[in-house]
RNA sequence: GGCCCGUUGGUCAAGGGGUUAAGACGCAUCCCUUUCACGGAUGAAUCACGAGUUCGAUUCUCGUACGGGCUACCA
């Protein structure tokens, strides 16, 4: 390892939704940078013009924002390593390409998507069932392998359609010392002729990430399990065009995994869970993808539990704030194998997050989730009382909202069936009494209250217990809340009486 | 099929030659609470299998099984 400045990279592909373990991914890489000083930089994949999707590249800067993982340079946050999107570093791969084709270390091929269509079909046996453009194949297609320099010289001055390929070795052991899972070897025999160049001119991700991460000097590069099969074909990439000496290190982290295999948007849906960081509205088809933002999650949550998701810091520490994953993140820590994710437990983190932060904090970020209800938050402070009263009993913010709107509007409806059954003359007496009594009175807090309800009961000979869910139902307008005296409190005295009133008037 | 990675309760996981194999989520029961929760207590539940090394393997090695990933001019 070199005294280099750490440098790391998250590099998604504009093409739809935020997916967890997108976030995860560039949560580990923001951790890293932070702890060690350095930079963490987002860098645009957007090398496949056929599945761009407009919107997408801005929605995953927010995306950032909400989790509060910026990144230091970027294509909206600049820095001295543009472009941060590939589509506009075309030129710079055509080069690289160039010189390895020159090494003898790739070619050109001529092949069309038919031609290696039908080599798939041709060679597709029981035994190989997916046939490789690889060094047994090589020698039947039309590349420069195959073809004499003249003719390849003509394909290409007549503008041929061509892609250029890496050529693999035979025979060769590539290996390399993963962070998480130390050395990992293949045999290059049986890696493919990958494509390195497209017939559009643009690289493919194989070439893309190499020379991008050599140029923007990234000394640790982080990605998904799914990356491990190409791993050699960028090892021996690093080693034909930059030196393995200058190669950053990899971590291939565990994959989240779903209910059967990889997590997708499809496990969500099943199951009623969210899968993106945010809502994603997809252009092309109009589908709407709830996030964990809008389904009520606060991002300190959303980070804490990705980051246990695979890690943990050894003790039975669970709740960190970011800060603290800062100084206590470590790679080596990660886990190997893939992780389940567990919704319940998600929502337990959100729980003790939205326990731990202070109300006004809360308010800020519950606000508009009142709003989508209908309910404008005029006082603050009363919003803020409100959550200090509710939110030990919630989970989601949307739950505060369902806890807490009661205060601020007349529910929607009431359970009077809970109430009808065993409503009597002396209740109704002993409410009539209860409502003078409050109209009198001149201090108005819980305690004050409670005990003069109680002392009315005892008047008239009714149990509290028999009474204390009818003034509850009358407030809230069912069986939920925190104590109904608090409640009234809280409500104030005129709304109070109000609503018992109204209620008598259900009856 | 081939290649690669993985495997401690239902889930997240600690531990890494000798332990009663932590803890958390969830679940169950009880306590608290004249609602619903919170909180507290208790409980059920785990080292995939087979060899080897060893006085002793959950821990080390090798196999097997199982799970997952990759196998595009997608990332």
């Amino acid at each position: 390892m070199s005294s280099k400045k750490v440098r790391v990279r998250f590099a998604p592909s504009p093409t739809g939704g935020l997916h967890l373990g997108g976030v995860r991914t560039v949560l580990y890489n923001y951790l890293f940078a932070k702890q060690h000083k350095g930079d963490f930089i987002l860098r645009t994949e957007d090398t496949d013009q056929g599945r761009y999707v407009p919107g997408a590249e801005k929605y995953i800067f927010d995306c950032l924002r909400w989790t509060g993982l910026e990144p230091d340079e970027s294509a909206i946050h600049g820095g001295e390593y543009g472009p941060y999107r590939q589509s506009e570093r075309k030129s710079m791969y055509k080069t690289y390409a160039a010189q390895l084709i020159k090494d003898g270390y790739a070619y050109y091929a001529f092949d069309t998507p038919e031609e290696l269509e039908k080599m798939r079909a041709d060679f597709k046996t029981e035994s190989n069932p997916s046939p490789q453009y690889d060094h047994n194949i090589r020698g039947k297609m039309r590349n420069s392998l195959t073809l004499s320099a003249e003719e390849v010289q003509q394909l290409l001055d007549a503008g041929t359609r061509h892609v250029v390929r890496i050529k693999m070795p035979q025979h060769e052991t590539v290996s390399f010392t993963d962070m998480i899972r130390g050395e990992v070897s293949f045999d290059t025999s049986v890696v493919d002729d990958k494509v390195l160049l497209k017939a559009d001119g643009m690289p493919t991700y194989h070439l893309a990430v190499v020379v991008d991460d050599y140029l923007m000097k990234i000394t640790h590069a982080f990605r998904g399990e799914e990356w491990l099969p190409s791993a050699p074909v960028h090892v021996l990439l690093w080693k034909y065009l930059f030196g393995l000496d200058n190669m950053p290190e990899w971590a291939h982290l565990p994959l989240i995994l779903g209910t059967n295999g990889k997590l997708s948007k499809r496990d969500g849906a099943k199951y009623g869970f969210p899968v993106f960081a945010m809502n994603w509205l997809d252009p092309k088809t109009n589908e709407l993808t709830e996030g964990f933002k809008e389904k009520g999650f606060l991002p300190e949550a959303f980070i804490n539990m990705l980051a246990l998701l695979g890690w943990n810091d050894g003790t039975a520490q669970e709740l960190f704030t970011k800060q603290e994953l800062v100084e206590k993140f470590s790679m080596d820590r990660v886990h190997s194998g893939g992780a389940k994710f567990d919704y319940e437990k998600a929502k337990w983190f959100n729980h003790e997050w939205i326990k731990r932060l202070p109300a006004a904090a809360l308010a800020q970020q519950v606000k508009p989730f009142f709003e989508a209800k209908g309910i404008n938050i005029a006082d603050e402070k009363l919003l803020s009382a409100v959550i200090d009263l509710v939110k030990e009993r919630c989970h989601l913010l949307t739950d505060l909202v369902e806890q807490g709107s009661f205060f601020f509007v007349m529910p929607e409806k009431f359970d009077v069936d809970a109430v009808k059954p065993k409503w009597n003359e002396a209740k109704q007496l002993f409410f009539a009494e209860v409502i003078r009594n409050f109209e009198l009175g001149t201090t108005w807090n819980a305690t004050e209250l409670e005990h003069n309800f109680k002392e009315i009961a005892a008047a008239n000979q009714i149990k509290p217990g028999e009474v204390l869910l009818p003034l509850r139902i009358m407030l809230v307008g069912g069986k939920f809340g925190p104590h109904v005296f608090d409640i009234a409190a809280l409500l104030g005295k005129d709304e109070t009486i109000r609503r018992i009133k109204y209620f008598l008037g259900l009856l």
